[in-house]
DNA sequence: TGCTCATATGAACAGTCCTTCAGATGACAG
DNA sequence: CTGTCATCTGAAGGACTGTTCATATGAGCA
């Protein structure tokens, strides 16, 4: 049927599939999300904020980074509407905003102590 | 108390945030996992294989990958125990296998269907 | 045995990402 | 108004990631 690049085996269950499948943009959007959780700098200072708001220097006392990679690190989060500021004088208060994203770091969190020594990075092969 | 790099608002909520936050590893494995979940080609893979197992082709042709990209993904993503592969012949049948990024995909899937018109990439400021 | 097909792999290039350093902004104290 | 403090920002360097092209493996078939 389509002989160009790609042989198909199951043609049913392609054409199924590929209409289950997420439009494009929200395949994106979703792995966007997922990028902002993949790094461990980032990761701790969502988990930081799970409990409620903190500044910025108390976040970067938590996860051990520097302030301006904090500050970089929570811009990139506000600019995904991920956490929201509060200022109040010289101070600037973060919380975590995106209940989707609480939901995400709940599951993950929730899992990935339960399933300690099961380290991967070796070949999963037959 | 530690006026070292970091200045310290709240040393109490510091404090119990840090004890609550999780093993260095466990953040690195759990920012690991969303890292496999960050890219939109991996992402379709994953999603595709939500309904059953594929071959390697027709995952190519559901995602519109080239094989050899296919192929890169998933040898990933069995690393991770992610997926796992099942040989007929020549055929490799694809299947998920971690329950865990199963529930993180339905939940991500779950949302962004609902959280269509809301595009970022704005700065989230005051 | 030799050919073809499905998949796997390696090397390499381009693009992206995170950190750091230096400097900018804006608020508060005197 | 001036200096200090908390935070923000921009540029730059190095590391990492994903794709492609070319080739390897290994099963089925003649």
């Amino acid at each position: 049927m389509d002989s160009c690049t790609t042989r198909v085996v199951d043609a049913d269950r392609v054409t199924a599939v590929r209409e289950r499948m997420p439009q494009s943009e929200d395949l994106i959007d979703t792995a966007d999300v997922f990028g902002l959780l993949s790094d461990p700098n980032r990761l701790r200072l969502l988990v930081a904020l799970l409990d409620g708001e903190l500044c910025v220097c108390d976040l970067a006392a938590v996860t051990g980074q520097s302030e301006s990679a904090v500050s970089h690190a929570l811009r990139l989060l506000r600019a995904h509407r991920i956490v929201a500021a509060r200022r109040s004088g010289r101070m600037a208060y973060y919380r975590l905003e995106d209940p989707h994203v609480r939901m995400l770091l709940d599951v993950a969190l929730a899992h990935t102590e339960h399933t300690e020594a099961l380290h991967p990075e070796r070949d999963g092969n037959t």
